[in-house]
This record gives C-alpha cells, structure tokens and sequence, in this order.
DNA sequence: CGTAAATTTGATACGTTTCAACCCTCGTGG
DNA sequence: CCACGAGGGTTGAAACGTATCAAATTTACG
C-alpha cells in the first residue's frame, strides 16, 4: 500500500548481497517484500555484531536518518526483494498523511522495542537459552507473516547465530545439540539449518525453566 | 525550541519516580529538561534489565507508539524537569514543519543508533570492558551535554550498572576496583559512585586493549 | 547513634571460550 | 569415477572468566 502514497523502486537482492554499508551515504528508505536480512553493527576497533534479522514487511536503513550516513551494514542472506523509497519523498507524503506518518513512526518504534528486547535476551540468559529464545524469535517472525512454524530454516551458520547471541559457534553447535536431545526441537534431513519445532510452547517452557531455577524447594 | 511548535507541560520528577510505567497508556511524549533517567525493559518471567540510561535534551515515550501503551518503564534516577507534549499535537506540528518532522525522525533513530551500540558492547566485551565502555559512554554524554567529564557522578548502584551492562554487581565492584587500581579513574572522596577519569583517551585505549590482545607475537 | 543498605573482597563452583580433532557435504579437477 | 580440498558443523579437554555464596566493611539515613 505504501505505492499508493510515495513513488517506489522495486530492487532484487541476491544472496549475501549489501543493501547499505556502513558509512554509505543515506537518501532512501527500503521496505522487504521478501526475503531475509542481518544488520551487522561494526566497532571501530573491529568488532562485530549482528544486530538483528529482518524479514519482508519490515523496514531497512532507518540508522541513518540523524547523520545522513548509514552506521551499519545490510546484507542479504538469500534472494529477495525490497522496495525502495526516498527518505524525502516519504516525509513529503507523511506530512499530507497523518495514518502514514504514524505507520512510518510505528515502524521506527516497533525496532526500538525488538531492539530492547533481543539486548534483554542477550543480558540475562545463559547461552543455551539465548539460542532457544533466539529460535522461538524467529518463529514467532514467522507466524506473524502467516508462515509454518514447525518446520524453519535459519538461513544462517552457527558463526553468524553467534554473532547476533554474543556466543561462540561452539556454544551454539553445543547448545542446538542439548535442545535437539531434550527433545524441543529436532533436525531435518535436509541439512543442519532445517529445524523442526513440533512444539512452540515446548520450547518457551524450556526457557522459562532455564530461568526460573528459584524456590521449588517448597515443592 | 519545541514550545514554539505545540503546547508543553512542564512537570517536576523526584528521585524513584516513574515518569511512566510497562503497560501504561501512551498518550504523551516527554522531552528531558534535566535529570538522568533509566529505562527498564520488563520480561513476563521476570528477568529485568536497564535499556539505557538517558539525559536532558533527550526523548522519552517512543516505545509506546505502536500499541498505544508503553511496553517499558522509566524511573527518575535524581530530581528532574520533563517537557510532556502529546503525540498528536506533535504528529500535526510535524506534518506542518518538515524540519521538527526531521528532528523527531531523527530522534527515535538515534537512539536506535545508540541501542545498537549498547548492545554491540553487552555482547562483545569482557565484563571489565563493560565497564570501562560505559564509563566511557557516560562522559560523552556529558559532553555532548558541555558538562565536564573529568569528575563524573553515576547516580546509580553497582546492582543498577550491572544491570545495564548484563553482570553482577559484584563484577562492577571488581571491575571499578582494577581500573582504579591500574590508574585510568579514581573514586573521589564524596563516594564510590563519584569516579575521576583524568583521562578520557586512557580509558579509550583501556577498552581497546582488553579486545585486541592479538598478534603481538611480532612485537 | 544504630540499623539497614550498599559496597568490597575472598573462595569456590559453574559455564563459556579456546584450541584441537574429526566428520560431513559439496563442488572441482585429475 | 573417485580423489581432493574447502567450508560448515560437531565434539572433547583444558583454560579462563564470571557467578555465586559468604563475610567483612563502609555508607546512608531516620
């Protein structure tokens, strides 16, 4: 609905392909129509983190808004498609539309929110839950888009998983191990990156277990 | 600046007041005018964390945007002066003034900007490094802010620092304790939350050095 | 001044990283 | 067709860092 208001260019990405780069100048704005994007957060002393996974509805590129320069990078992690709008020509629209400028500020704000929620998930779980949660993120992405949520793929490896949980890709191979032998989850012949969930609840106890080791002592 | 373009309420906050609370209705925004205030982000099973600690001249309130209720809390860490301005006025100020529209943009992205950043040094760093960032983080604020940076005051507890940073308080108290031992800050005699850091570029180089401990084999 | 809260410090337990070996799949070229 | 190598994944053992628990000390405050 967004081409209704504003002019779009509508632009394949391949895999692994950048959307922006870090410190590449800012004009436009890009709404996923489909496939699956990290966002990769570089210090200047080379760290590196992936600080999120973006799916088609979302919006990409809001970072550069306050400097005119995008402060992080987007890459494509398979073929998709993104709809490009000028970064003028949306406040343009959004100023002659109130439900556009309270969708776009919607938009903004609901990245806020996944933001504070992934660092919760970061600050105060142990690796294994973190991995856990990070896959019931991902399906509840999923469900949100009307998709299956029994049976994901990741599109990632284990290095990039731990690039985004702040772990190891040991830690993760190690902790996807336990989760698959306790039974919450399990793997698809199709390769390792093919998870099945039979259970989403399953897996949210799981964490909540990893949480909550606290006064069962009365029973 | 923003009086000028939509009604303000000025309202006085004490220390350990909450400005506004998780699951709160979101009607206003508030623009800091003074005070230090911490943002808490709430899990359903309880785990908690300080998103950020933020300043004057910065917003409060975005995250209440999408659902119309405030998905986190934020707490009065000193007394303080918010500027509150409801949302809509603010949307239709904007739609009329394609520069305050910029700046409101460009306020909610950078502090997805500075969340990223967080987030990036909670997943990347040693707890001691931690530290150090976030002192660090805090005298840039202040001198964003023209304040000085060579006596800084924290307004908080270990436990509240640690709760920021993804430790335990107890790994703030050791943390604090090295780097005063190895002479990059020292506590003044008022109390151990205020912090000296003679130098802002030692600290710097400190976190530095806890991340690149890497081929020095060659010299 | 006395009590509660905050902070520091130590000893130990635990979890994650590190380093290494090994396995598997896949595409390439002999 | 099979040998080969590269990249991703898994697993183990040891090293390391942080959490945990406990105690001592300092600070805040009615």
């Amino acid at each position: 609905m967004i081409e209704r208001h504003v002019p779009v260019t509508k632009r394949l990405i391949r895999a692994q392909d950048a959307l922006y780069t870090c410190g590449s100048p800012f004009e436009t704005l890009h709404l996923i129509n489909s496939g699956i994007f990290k966002i990769v957060s570089l210090a200047s002393d080379g760290r590196e983190r992936s600080a999120d996974f973006v799916f088609d509805g979302d919006w990409l590129g809001f970072d550069g808004i306050p400097s005119g320069q995008h402060t992080c990078t987007a890459v494509a992690l398979d073929i998709g498609e993104v709809w490009a709008v000028r970064y003028d020509s949306l406040m343009q629209a959004a100023a002659k539309d109130p439900s556009l400028l309270h969708q776009v500020l919607a938009a903004i704000s609901a990245q806020l929110a996944r933001n504070r929620d992934i660092a919760l998930a970061i600050g105060t779980l142990s690796a294994e839950a973190r991995v856990a949660d990070f896959l019931l993120m991902w399906a509840r992405s999923l469900a949100e888009r009307g998709r299956r949520t029994d049976e994901i793929n990741v599109h990632m490896s284990r290095s990039e998983m731990g690039a985004f949980l702040g772990i190891r890709l040991e830690s993760v191979s190690r902790a996807l191990a336990k989760l698959a032998r306790s039974g919450v989850i399990s793997f698809n012949e199709r390769g390792r990156r093919d998870i099945s969930i039979p259970c989403l609840s399953a897996l949210s106890r799981f964490v909540r277990s990893e949480t909550e080791p606290e006064d069962r002592l009365l029973q």
